[in-house]
DNA sequence: TAAAAATACTCCATAGGTATTTTAT
DNA sequence: ATAAAATACCTATGGAGTATTTTTA
């Protein structure tokens, strides 16, 4: 459950294609697909399905797509309020 | 902003010593007080704060407990319902 | 046959351990 | 003098890249 994985499993559902994540990511296909599988690994359930050239989202997939969102959403959060104490700090 | 140095400042808040926070982890302190430095330093502000032979957290460093308190529990229902679909597809 | 994903393999960066030094009781 | 943290240094693991093979439109 690395951020860096889920990271790339959000870019793969907003992008579509393995190529399309790596490049939002500055990384390589290869990278993408092997922390795909990875997150699948760990899951235990198949999280992408093939379908034609591009990669689908499994139910699963979208399910740990709505977790990797909120973790997100709370890092964001986390990096906001330190970086509100770094300048009060500063500001003293 | 990795999970495993965000497990590692919980461990330690709850412990209140590197060495407490290592064992709970199947670490060494050394380990664990470069993920607090490491922490320390993305953040860009003191974390924790040496006070005799314990570590006690800043302000800034109780924030971020909160922050990754809510990051684990996200990530635990991740987990949790990635098992239940694990096992609906075993049981059909 | 072209375009994308998956796989094999290699290399390097980094995470963690051991040993040591520093700090405080 | 003891107990804990911090630091330095080394090594091994894992993450990413290149090259290749597989898949499918």
């Amino acid at each position: 459950m690395d951020v860096g994985r889920l990271r790339a499993l959000l870019e793969l559902a907003r992008g579509g294609t393995m190529a399309a994540a790596a490049e939002a990511l500055f990384l390589t296909p290869s990278a993408i697909s092997q922390q795909i599988a990875q997150l699948e690994d760990e899951a235990g359930v198949k999280l992408t399905e093939r379908i034609g050239r591009r990669v689908r989202l499994t139910a699963a997939g979208n399910a740990l797509v709505r977790h990797a969102e909120r973790v997100m959403a709370v890092l964001d959060e986390a990096r906001s309020e330190l970086a509100e104490l770094r300048h009060e700090i500063a500001g003293e």
